[in-house]
DNA sequence: ATGATTGTGGTGAGAAGTGGGGAATAAGGG
DNA sequence: CCCTTATTCCCCACTTCTCACCACAATCAT
């Protein structure tokens, strides 16, 4: 399980750190994909798999699902941790990110999302709204 | 079960010290989250799970789904005790509670709260004067 | 009064973040 | 086809920071 909020610094090589309690928990090698919003979405190799897996039961359905497939794996890498922890994101995902000298990583339960730091203040203030919603609601 | 108040210091490094009373009942992992109000809630690893579980279960659609796991997820944080019985206070959750050095430490029924001094004050006339509303419309 | 417990501050060892260098590989031009 | 040039990837080194432990002071209870 991940959770929590790190920045980081991406270095010119386009290099990025992960959090050593993730790391803990990635020891395997692990996918980069495009995230629905504008992120990076990192997945375990097993949680991958899943994911894979209940999507390609969509294949034949509606033409969305398979837009939605050919963007998830169509952008996909399988990177793998350099000594000091860092994955390389590779030039298509940053661009599509727009991730540039601050990173953001947040742990969202079974995955982790790599975020542009203004991005992220924005998407963070949308998430919260939509929580306080939810929370109100259900006070009555 | 908390309850009381109680009054510490956070040193430079963020450390915060919790009641000696509440450490015995947090033995295990505790996670940090942050409150709906501005302050930092504290949860014992069992209540957190049980309110994110009702909470994401409340999503109306995936893109709800996603946003509501990022705020849970995105502020949560693990953390534990050193010998001295303090937790340290990630930055993120230090900042959005504005928590400098005087930190009040509430226990409120399952979970606990972390406020700034100042800022606790306030909250706590505010709820003094809506308990003493609601006796008096309640005495009739 | 005395001993235990708790609040507070500090210190040192180890880890983690950041930047750079060098070897191997790939590419391109002569 | 070979040599030169550019690029990628991996390893190394430095600095900063984090974490665990230790020590003192104040408080509380017996």
């Amino acid at each position: 399980m991940f959770f929590g909020e790190y920045s980081y610094k991406v270095d010119e090589k386009g290099r990025a750190p992960l959090p050593p309690k993730f790391r803990r928990d990635m020891r395997d090698s692990i996918i980069l994909s495009r995230g629905v919003e504008k992120c990076i979405t990192v997945y375990p190799l097993a949680e991958w798999k899943r994911l894979a897996e209940s999507l390609s039961s969509k294949a034949m359905g509606p033409a969305s699902s398979r837009r939605i497939n050919r963007s998830i794996f169509g952008s996909a890498f399988s990177v793998s941790f350099d000594k000091q922890g860092r994955v390389i994101l590779p030039p298509t995902l940053r661009d599509y990110a727009e991730i540039k000298e601050g990173v953001v990583v947040v742990g969202v339960n079974n995955s982790v999302e790599l975020w542009n730091s203004e991005l992220w203040k924005e998407e963070k203030q949308k998430s919260d709204d939509q929580v306080s919603q939810i929370a109100e609601s259900s006070e009555a």
